[in-house]
DNA sequence: CTCCGTTTGTTAGCTGGCTAACAGAATGTA
DNA sequence: TACATTCTGTTAGCCAGCTAACAAACGGAG
């Protein structure tokens, strides 16, 4: 009768989530990356060049965070802004050689952890499992719409 | 050939648990509990005066985190220290009557959450994300052990 | 052309996570 | 008893996320 949030499924997965990080930053801590970057890195990687409103919107996080984000990997030397030519308002982020190095890196690390992780799946248990997330993902995305006021974030 | 982070399972996953995160602090914003807190105020309402260094093994954070978490807490007037007697170096954390009711609050907000998200969900696929989330915690905590120095984190 | 609203990005200040260094209390041993 | 060790908790300083307030550039309506 009592809800035991430790018996919930979310909880369980916040759990197996914090120690995926936990690999990752064990895997990456020999490169001048830290632990919000992989993802970002493995965007860019993807699609270099992006505006800062895009690239922050591509890995859920707000432009502010981002901007910090970026102050440090420019910093680092990971990346570079470049001003873009027609709109002065706009800056468009770059690997640098040395970011594409620490990108490698960060690839192979996330793609070992994730041979590790599943190693014991079948391919369908992961068909299933990715129909579960995607579910999930939609259930709370309509509470979130039904909730909060009708903007705008859910383009894609 | 080429690893697709974007494609991972892991990545999925994460964006799953940000959406459910966003949700909570969605539902909680009118109490004074802060993103970090849910998990904490729930593991009081299940074991009211652990101490401190045990509480921070339960949520899965280092004890430094936690006095700070404690110290706000304590300030806006949820929890409280009272000193053990025999050990003066322990302090053991309760949950005042304002604790109490932002964790009714903060229990029913997760309760609801959960039930959104797992809608259509089966009993027996319920079971299955289990067991699947169980196989992936264990697989990567092998990892992690095989990784890095055999310290004793892995006792509960 | 001017002005006003929109859009992009930055800054400031908060919470939350970490590590490293430290202080104080308890404990065990010579 | 005295000293060294161990254990608990705190502090300082970093990175990452957020909101709110702001600055600067763009662009459309008169």
């Amino acid at each position: 009768m009592e809800f035991d949030y430790s018996a919930a499924l979310t909880h369980a997965m916040g759990h197996v989530m914090k120690l995926h990080k936990k690999n990752v930053e064990y895997l990456i801590q020999n490169y001048d990356v830290y632990p919000g970057q992989p993802i970002l890195l493995m965007r860019l990687a993807h699609t270099d060049g992006l505006i800062q409103k895009e690239l922050a919107r591509r890995i859920q996080v707000k432009p502010a965070t981002l901007t910090v984000m970026i102050n440090r990997m420019e910093k680092c030397g990971l990346v570079e802004r470049r001003a873009d030519e027609r709109d002065q308002r706009i800056s468009r982020v770059f690997l640098t050689d040395k970011g594409r190095l620490a990108t490698k890196a960060v690839k192979e690390a996330l793609r070992v952890l994730e041979l590790k992780c599943f190693e014991d799946f079948t391919d369908e248990e992961k068909i299933v499992l990715q129909g579960m997330l995607d579910r999930m993902h939609s259930n709370l995305m309509t509470f979130y719409m039904e909730n909060t006021q009708p903007s705008e974030e859910a383009k894609e």
